[in-house]
DNA sequence: TGACTGTATGCCGATACAGTAATATACTTG
DNA sequence: CAAGTATATTACTGTATCGGCATACAGTCA
């Protein structure tokens, strides 16, 4: 499938995108995304985090290209980059559904 | 898509999982396995890591379902869960992939 | 210009986690 | 049983990072 060798440095470059989304606050901030662009005052209050947090997070997710940024007067607006970084979160949750489901079954 | 509800507890699992992913060490281990069940001994001289490493970084994949273990004596045999996993990790190269073509382009 | 608002950044304390060494456990073999 | 090997666990250290606070920076408006 990819062609790209798997190199130390290019496996360090993988890991750290999966790190930005090995965080709650940065998955809750994809998830507000999810139905538009955002001011980062916005965001903050979606997500109840403090406005200094919900900044670096946003600085995090946009220095690896999860989110596009756009200034607008005062105002930062903030966007998804692309579908595909949902599409990941949607896999792993149906992972995760499969092995609640699983859990169910055998408890149950 | 996902029929989960995104509850804090869900976030946190689904994080979780992605942070699992987040560490060098674990993709080159789960690159290993590709080719096949390997054991401890085995993943220790193919990825250049400490034999206790290994064996935390193993127990955290199979904490939540990355690796599935075989013990065979005094062997333990670990294999990929599933297909997903690595899917998983070929999705995110390929994004990186792009990325990276991208600034070349930029670049040159 | 000065007051005000939105966003970013630097510093700090607390915590989490990777890596290593030593040790414990499990299993095999003589 | 004792000795040896494979794996897991514990204790420890260094490093990274999250969250909060204070503050700096950027832009608007009077």
């Amino acid at each position: 499938m990819s062609r790209l060798r798997l190199t130390p440095e290019i496996i360090e470059l993988v890991a750290a995108r999966f790190k930005a989304l090995a965080e709650p606050a940065r998955l809750e901030i994809l998830n507000c995304l999810r139905g538009g662009e955002m001011t980062v005052t916005e965001l903050v209050e979606a997500s109840g985090l403090g406005q200094a947090n919900v900044s670096k997070h946003l600085h995090i997710l946009h220095s690896i290209g999860f989110v596009r940024r756009r200034k607008d007067g005062l105002f930062v607006w903030y966007m998804l980059a692309d579908k595909g970084v949902m599409q990941m979160c949607d896999v792993m949750c149906g992972r995760l559904e499969q092995e609640l489901k699983q859990r169910e079954r055998l408890a149950g």
